[in-house]
DNA sequence: TTATTATATTTGTCCTACAAATGAAATTAA
DNA sequence: TTAATTTCATTTGTAGGACAAATATAATAA
């Protein structure tokens, strides 16, 4: 049989113990159904049950740790904990470190999600909230270009009315495809800058009077450059 | 002063020396512009430097080994690489684990997800997909009924239509609402046994001949249920 | 110049040790 | 017997030493 035939010829998955050990802890409390509260065995008790050094399952739990998944409270053992759904990524969150992939896939992310909120905006909008944007339009220096930091300030405010935290929280996921837009990834004529045919002011106008159609149309004509270089 | 007038007078940060290193170590990787394939300072150094050992350099390595943030290519010292965005979520997803309020927001997104696809559904939409879509059709066994599977299969083939790889795997992600729904946290008459008004068959009709907005109001009648509930 | 050998480097893994605080057990006092 | 005090075992956090194995580099030999 030629190398060939022999077709996806991968790499043997050569994993270290702490690899090995972390997915063991991970199979280990999702089969024996731990819950939140829940006491997990001490460190020595699980080296030697796994048969590594202490060390190596230190390390293996210091990622649990880091997630959030179990909670060590010194001289008293580990329990299980509720771990943050968005701790990892927000941890894995530096520019500097994302693929073009990785930002594409996320820009895109962004126009859907800002499509898919209408419904949830004008369900939990308050007063409160409308005032806050106003307040945010109020301070934008120029009405017809709009800076980074006021961007992120409107749709920010966006996310927040939606009353759903992780969505909010992910703002800061949403983030770099602001820098991404403004540096002209899609679009190197920085289109950004020119004048929208909707502006933030309308779509504060139809979230205050209109419907959930209406705006979301709007905003697809606010996105529109970006839906074009997709689309 | 009083105790009360000390007003949030919450626990000091009690963090363990690996947190600190994980943090330093992060810091120092965005401030000095680390970019993947950059060779990192080896272990030891990077204990005498922080003054501390090697062990808890090794446990905070370790995190960000996790999260592909940095990888360490035995006896050849360790390089910046391209963490993974959705690898820390993915570890964290286990379901006897999360929260009602993550379950809450996590069904939430899932709305607002499937209202915010169609213009990428339409654009990007093949006859092959379409084909699939029929024959995911084809093996449902009861028409009014839908079972657990069926809807993510179904489901999960929009979330892959959509061309974008990181919201394809989110359905790892929206995986435990299809449970929470028919757990009924929403509604414990399981309503979604019953006779949907919208069918998965209207759906499919409407991606071959419709339009977006149509395929929206479709959709949003489908999942009316649960916007009922929320809204 | 080329080929071979020796050396230094660096991660992965294991081991030992100990401080510190907690909770339980044992002891003493009432 | 009950209450208060003391002792003790437990367990994580941190430090430090040791060595294997393989790589890259330097040194040596052909």
């Amino acid at each position: 049989m030629s190398i060939a035939k022999l077709g996806a010829l991968n790499p043997l998955e050569t994993l270290s113990m702490t690899d090995r050990v972390e997915n063991s802890l991970r199979v280990y409390f999702t089969e024996n159904g731990f819950k939140p509260g829940d006491a997990l065995p001490n460190e020595v008790e699980i080296a030697q049950k796994l048969n590594v050094s202490r060390n190596v399952v230190r390390e293996a739990l210091s990622r649990l740790r880091m997630l959030g998944m179990v909670e060590a409270r010194p001289r008293r053992g580990m329990i299980m904990a509720q771990p943050d759904l968005l701790g990892g990524i927000e941890k894995v969150l530096n520019p500097a470190l994302l693929s073009q992939d990785n930002l594409k896939d996320i820009f895109e992310m962004r126009l859907i999600l800002e499509m898919g909120i209408p419904e949830f905006l004008f369900a939990r909008k308050t007063e409160q909230d409308l005032n806050e944007l106003d307040e945010i339009l109020s301070q934008q220096k120029d009405v017809t270009t709009v800076s980074k930091d006021e961007e992120i300030a409107f749709h920010g405010k966006l996310y927040e009315m939606t009353g759903n935290d992780m969505f909010k929280r992910f703002q800061t996921l949403l983030m770099p495809t602001f820098d991404h837009v403004f540096t002209g990834y899609y679009d190197n004529d920085k289109k950004i800058e020119i004048a929208n045919p909707i502006t933030h002011h309308d779509l504060v106008a139809i979230l205050k009077t209109g419907t959930p159609d209406e705006f979301r149309k709007a905003m697809y004509t606010h996105l529109a450059v970006y839906f074009a270089s997709i689309l």
